[in-house]
DNA sequence: TATATTTGCAACCAATTGGTTTCGTAAATA
DNA sequence: TATTTACGAAACCAATTGGTTGCAAATATA
């Protein structure tokens, strides 16, 4: 299965996650809160983002709180370096 | 038909025309000739491109250039911005 | 004029996607 | 202990994807 960071972020739903847990670390019903879609939709497009480890975990009790692993953000910034040459 | 420019980057062989082209403008076949793929596959990957604007053609004759729209790609830069305050 | 080349477009196909429903498990609470 | 809550995972579904084949139009060449 391919799963990169460039797939991960084509889904609009999932950049606003991306967003929404940049500033700070969220369960998976929280974030749900925020989208007009399910818990279990919400899983699923956590579960591909921490394939491409741009997502990472922290257990609370039953509670899974979810943040923005920021430093593989860069890797997009790194390909875009190359544009940069000439814009 | 959903079609961003995200979307557009989330094919590892349209970020590889992207690269291509943004040094030079190349007609289709001279594309696909980059390419473990065939002309028509390569033709619906330009239509994409072309459809959220990353692409430009100039037509030459029988033949037809196409080039990345540099500007475009500032947009994932642009996105990229609100993580930059982070990192 | 007849033929070859370059291309876009439509039809089709298998694989993948985003989503739902359902289920099982683990932790908190009554 | 029984119930509720939070969650992941699996099965399933419709829509989309990347790719192919085939064709028609336009330009170039013999």
């Amino acid at each position: 299965m391919r799963r990169d960071i460039f797939q991960a972020i084509a889904d609009p739903t999932r950049r606003a996650i991306i967003t929404l847990i940049a500033l700070q670390a969220l369960t998976p019903n929280a974030i749900a809160d925020n989208f007009n879609t399910t818990r279990q939709a919400v899983s699923k497009h956590l579960r591909i983002l921490t394939e491409c480890e741009l997502v990472k975990q922290e257990q609370q009790g039953r509670e899974i709180y979810y943040s923005l692993e920021i430093e593989k953000m860069k890797e997009i910034d790194k390909w875009l370096n190359q544009f940069r040459k000439i814009w």
